[in-house]
DNA sequence: ATCTTTTCCTTGACTCATTCCAGTCTTGAG
DNA sequence: CTCAAGACTGGAATGAGTCAAGGAAAAGAT
C-alpha cells in the first residue's frame, strides 16, 4: 500500500469518486480549517471557484462522507460540522461559549468507552464522546461573567 | 431532605416553578415514555388536556430543563429528545436503524471519560457519550438487510 | 374573598439548516 | 470523438425551533 496519496485528486479517485472542482475545493477548505459548517465551506469554495450552489456543497459533503473521506459531527445545538480526520475514532472538545471545536485523541489509548456497562441487546459499533467546556480564549477574554455560561448542566449537589 | 417527592406538583414547586396543567401533563408524558421528541410530548399532552399549543410545550420544556427537571439530548440526525433522568450523568445507546434510545449507566463507575487525554486549555465540565449501534429488535426483524445500515462509519476500501 | 403582580399560554409570522426536483453541464470510459 | 452516468444549478419546500404581542390565569398580599 503506497503512503496516503496527498494529491487530493488521487484521494478522490482512490475512493471511487469523480474528480470535480467542487470536490477539490471542498477538501481544500476542510484542510485549511477543520470542523467547519456547511455555509463556511460553501463560502470558501465560492472563494475558489466563483459561483457554486449550496446544494452542490451539500451533495459533495454527502458524497465525501459516505466515501469515508470526511466525517460529519453534529454537536447539540449547532449545525453540522465536517472534518477530514477519519478512521481514528477521536473525540471532540466543544466550547459552550463560542462553539469552537478541538480534537482529542482517544481517552485511554485503546478504543475507550466502547464498552458500555450494559448493552441492553444493542450491537454497538461506535462510541462518540463530546467533552463540553469553555475554551481557553473564552475563559481569558471574559473571565468573571457569570451570565455568559448559564447552562452548566449538573450543578452537582455535593462534589 | 425528604426522599424525592413523587408528587409532580411538589417537584415543580420545589424547583421554584409554578404548577400548571401543561407542566404536569408534560412530566406525566415523560414519565410514561422517556426519550421523547417534542411533537410526541405535545401529542400526549393534548391527549390529556385537549388543546395545547406547540409553543406552550416548547416553553414548558425549556422551563423544566433550565430548572434541571428534564434533560435535553440531541442525537445527531434527529430532533431533540427529553428525558426525566437528570443529575446522574448517564449515557445513551442509540439505534442507527430505528432511532430508539436506551439509557446506560456511567461506563466505569466514576465519572468515566471526563478526563480527556489532552484538554487543550478547555475547562471541561461534562463528557457526553453516545453509543451507536443496532437495537435488538431491529437486528431480529431485519437481520441481513445491508441497505438499512448504510452509515457504518468506516466501510474500509480493502478488508 | 378580592386584588395585583407575575408568569404563562395562544396565535402567527419568521429564521435557519437541510432536502427535493427537474433540467443542464461535466467527467471519464469506449 | 462520443455518450451515458453522474454532478451541478436554481428554485421551491419541509421541518425544527424561535420571537413577539396580547389575553388569561396563578400565587401571594390586602
Amino acid at each position: 500500500m503506497p503512503p496516503p496519496p496527498s494529491d487530493p485528486s488521487d484521494v478522490l479517485r482512490d475512493a471511487g469518486l469523480r474528480v470535480t472542482a467542487a470536490r477539490l475545493a471542498t477538501l481544500r477548505a476542510l484542510a485549511e480549517s477543520p470542523h467547519t459548517a456547511v455555509d463556511a465551506i460553501a463560502a470558501s469554495v465560492r472563494d475558489d471557484l466563483g459561483t457554486v450552489s449550496t446544494q452542490a456543497v451539500y451533495d459533495v459533503l454527502r458524497a465525501l462522507s459516505s466515501a469515508g473521506l470526511v466525517r460529519r459531527i453534529e454537536p447539540a445545538g449547532s449545525a453540522a460540522l465536517y472534518e477530514t480526520r477519519t478512521g481514528d475514532n477521536h473525540h471532540h472538545l466543544v466550547c459552550r461559549s463560542c462553539g469552537a471545536v478541538a480534537d482529542v485523541d482517544c481517552a485511554v489509548g485503546e478504543i475507550p468507552c466502547l464498552e458500555p456497562s450494559q448493552t441492553q441487546g444493542y450491537e454497538v459499533d461506535e462510541a462518540e464522546v463530546v467533552y463540553w467546556g469553555i475554551c481557553a480564549q473564552c475563559r481569558s477574554t471574559s473571565p468573571p461573567d457569570p451570565d455568559l455560561t448559564p447552562p452548566t448542566p449538573n450543578p452537582r449537589s455535593t462534589p
